[in-house]
DNA sequence: CGCGTTTGACCGGCGC
DNA sequence: GCGCCGGTCAAACGCG
């Protein structure tokens, strides 16, 4: 098994009409993604679930650098877990595609930077990150499509269990947003 | 000096 | 058993 096995979710995020984030920047989108994975007050409630974003396709279609929108809520597939069995079931793995000239963007966490590899039929390497936070093992890999070097694919693998003031700064003004076009919606 | 990056070594799983 | 590969470790290094 090469490339990214055993996600959980797949966003691609792209410029287009589909794309309910297509007038936020990319910075924006990083740091929104994460605090949808935060197990604190706002990250387990439905209305930020990632599986409220619209989405489809094949987890395949992006390991191959393939396909160009691809989400996958499948749940969790133990028996898919053939990777290296320390991988526990609980474990959320989301990946999702982002256009940049940057490896790493700035998702509004601190990572501090573990490992590189050169990935096969790839000449980009792979980079693996770990949350600085003490208690926090929240793991991310970061890497660019073979077929595409432009789109850089951000794997999170866990959940961060502490806040992010940076990334609450930028996201309490959208949240208000969406809460008042949710109830907007409802009358 | 503290923190983050780099990079080769190491380890475990898997296929042959 | 052996080699390949992905993932992690940790010492050395760089930088503010």
């Amino acid at each position: 098994m090469e490339g990214i096995d055993n996600i959980n979710s797949m966003l691609t995020l792209e410029e287009g009409e589909n794309n309910p984030f297509s007038s936020f920047e990319d910075k924006q989108l990083m740091m929104m993604v994460p605090s949808l994975m935060f197990s604190g007050d706002m990250g387990t409630s439905s209305s930020c679930s990632p599986a409220s974003f619209h989405m489809s396709g094949q987890p395949e279609n992006f390991q191959d650098g393939g396909g160009e929108e691809a989400m996958e809520m499948g749940g969790l597939n133990d028996h898919n877990n053939k990777g290296k069995g320390k991988r526990s079931s609980a474990m959320q793995r989301i990946a999702f595609h982002t256009r940049s000239d940057d490896d790493v963007l700035d998702d509004g966490y601190r990572w501090r930077k573990y490992g590189q590899k050169s990935v096969k039929n790839n000449a980009h390497p792979r980079s693996y990150y770990r949350c600085t936070y003490h208690t926090c093992n929240v793991k991310k890999q970061v890497q660019r499509l073979a077929k595409d070097p432009k789109v850089v694919v951000t794997t999170y693998e866990g959940v961060h269990n502490h806040p992010c003031e940076k990334l609450m700064e930028t996201l309490s003004p959208l949240l208000r947003q969406l809460q008042f076009l949710t109830r907007v919606s409802d009358l």
